[in-house]
DNA sequence: AACGCTGTCAACCGCCCTCGG
DNA sequence: GCCGAGGGCGGTTGACAGCGT
């Protein structure tokens, strides 16, 4: 698999690019067991390894870790990729970050082959489904189809239908919240691609040191189906609030999850 | 058996951010 | 404030495997 060892540069002589070979996941292995992660570009020369830097980190990060999950994304490791992808969009280092032994590569690598083939037909198929046309030839793609679909929605033992998500009562003075995302966006609250656009937004606010902490924490709490929690949180957030996020996009940000 | 097509995934590239001087 | 080095990240590439014809 992967590359060849080909080395094709003018501009890095002496620089080994293509697979790695057993000798050299030795010697990065043990040079990382004795050392530590870090200081990548000093490996290749305290080792003799021919790699770059950037080389060396993403072999340790994406292979050699000893932490790293083999074998095939489970049922429930899907689901949840599938969910995050739709809450923060191509953020593959986040989304690994919440699937344990996973890395952003192979994540994204799984996403690219299967999940993005099945999702996003999917989807631009429910925007024009009056018109959908189905014939035998699509019959097990379409099953398959809506077996993901299915991991989308909720189950029937899914979480209770929380209490409505309002706008935050007032003292902050804070926007209401606005009557479908495409207002959000035509006002340029959010951008046209919801899912990128809310990681834009939400930048870090007093009380949460980043938008992964508030966002996932709430995430965490629709899971598992705990809506107190999540109206404590937000009960939290509005006392907080120092007017650098916009609260109405929190509002959809649930919405989105429970869809 | 040979060939072409497609999917998978390790690895690379280039951009961006952070941090120290 | 500027600059360069180091590192992180998402997008892309390309070798290989498997499958169909």
């Amino acid at each position: 698999m992967g590359r060849s060892p080909c080395p094709s540069g003018k501009k890095d002589i002496g620089i080994r690019k293509g697979a790695w070979t057993t000798a050299e996941d030795m010697i990065l292995t043990d040079y990382i067991a004795a050392h530590g992660e870090g200081k990548w570009r000093s490996i290749s020369k305290q080792t003799g390894l021919k790699r770059s830097g950037k080389s060396c980190r993403l072999r340790w990060l994406n292979y050699l870790r000893p932490d790293i999950k083999r074998g095939n994304i489970t049922r429930d490791e899907e689901d949840l990729i599938i969910r995050l992808h739709k809450l923060l969009g191509n953020r593959w280092s986040l989304i690994a970050g919440r699937l344990p032994g996973r890395t952003d590569n192979e994540v994204k690598n799984y996403w690219n082959s299967y999940l993005s083939k099945q999702v996003i037909p999917r989807d631009h198929k429910d925007e024009q489904n009056d018109t959908v046309n189905n014939t035998v030839k699509n019959n097990n793609k379409e099953a398959k189809m809506e077996d993901t679909h299915q991991l989308m929605m909720p189950s029937p033992a899914a979480p209770p239908v929380p209490p409505p998500f309002l706008p935050l009562e007032d003292p902050l003075n804070l926007p209401a919240a606005p009557a479908s995302p495409s207002s959000m966006c035509g006002e340029g609250l959010l951008s046209p691609d919801i899912t990128t656009g809310m990681s834009d937004l939400l930048e870090p606010a007093a009380g949460f040191s980043s938008f992964d902490e508030f966002g996932f924490g709430q995430f965490d709490l629709v899971l598992e189906g705990d809506w107190g929690s999540l109206q404590c949180i937000e009960e939290s957030y509005a006392s907080h609030y120092d007017g650098s996020w916009d609260c109405t996009a929190l509002n959809y940000i649930t919405d989105e999850w429970i869809l």
